[in-house]
DNA sequence: CGAAATCACTTGCACCGTTAACTGATCGCC
DNA sequence: GGCGATCAGTTAACGGTGCAAGTGATTTCG
């Protein structure tokens, strides 16, 4: 513990940088779908991983990985769903610990609708403002990092190559 | 708004690195000073600018715009500080409208106590995964970022060369 | 000089998320 | 086959955060 007490100058810019970014990017998504569409963002990401999977169906547990989501909160949101009619909830016919939630077409309508924006924030946010060099860069530093602090834990990405089959390699 | 409706699957993986990022490092940091200090990320970085300030004091708002906070979470969190004895209140002799917070010797000493695995932590998590060339990528990244969702507010850095005498040019 | 407007901050209320205890369902072991 | 253990998910209680209204101090302008 005593191997590198401190950061210096560049680090604590770097440092400065990156929670400053941390913070104000979420705040700033969430603004965006707050406003357009009445969603937060971990709300969006909900709807995106199931509008995504094949029959546009996924375990809870699944989709909590996916969404970086604890149960109970997941449990949550989706109650608040299935009472607006976005998703409906049945037991795994495999195994009925499971619970399968399942879009609708209500649901499906929401985020289509809400997804132009979101991508455009993101877009205007990340993707305008970065050289693709940059861009490359960042995927690498997020997995690294990712991978630091969970080494043997799916990334979101993975998740979707294995469950929702989407991606490649 | 129909410019660029969908991001391709580079920049699929990209943005979803860095969602995982910007979910877990937090989460990570969270866990690692509430394990070791008893204190969130948030009120650390507000411990973290009142010691780094000259005097070791700095008005309320000054010190949320430092800490990426609204002012009434600042206030609640302060207050919390005060009742612990780890800072003291009072009005600024210059302008009674401000509100000058001023750290304690024993909330210096709770800093100084939970800043070395604080900065172990964030050295593990970010700076040891990552090459020099890396470091600067994320911090040129940041700032684009940054700047973008904020384009004329300082950031934390800039406050602190400002407010604080910390950093160069 | 005094009243209205503005500014910095604090308090009250509603919502969201985490934690711990609980319900149902399946697996392991005898 | 039946009992305990484990797993998936839900529910309830607590703490923290954002937003709107309120307080106190200072500036502005007639």
């Amino acid at each position: 513990m005593e191997e590198a007490p401190w950061l210096d100058d560049d680090e604590t810019k770097t440092w400065l940088a990156l929670v400053s970014m941390l913070i104000r990017l979420p705040a700033a998504l969430d603004a965006q779908l707050q406003r357009d569409a009445g969603l937060s963002h971990f709300e969006y990401q909900v709807l995106a991983g199931l509008s995504m999977s094949p029959g546009r169906t996924l375990r809870m547990s699944t989709l909590a990985r996916f969404a970086d989501s604890s149960l109970p909160r997941l449990s949550q949101v989706v109650a608040r769903f299935e009472k607006r009619g976005w998703v409906r909830r049945g037991p795994d016919p495999d195994d009925g610990r499971y619970t399968l939630a399942t879009m609708t077409d209500e649901g499906f309508a929401k985020v289509a609708a809400a997804a132009p924006g979101h991508v455009s924030e993101v877009r205007r946010l990340v993707f305008d403002s970065l050289t693709k060099a940059q861009q490359r860069q960042l995927q690498s530093i997020g997995d690294r990092v990712i991978h630091t602090i969970d080494p043997d834990g799916a990334c979101p990405a993975t998740i979707a190559d294995a469950a929702l089959g989407v991606g490649d390699s």
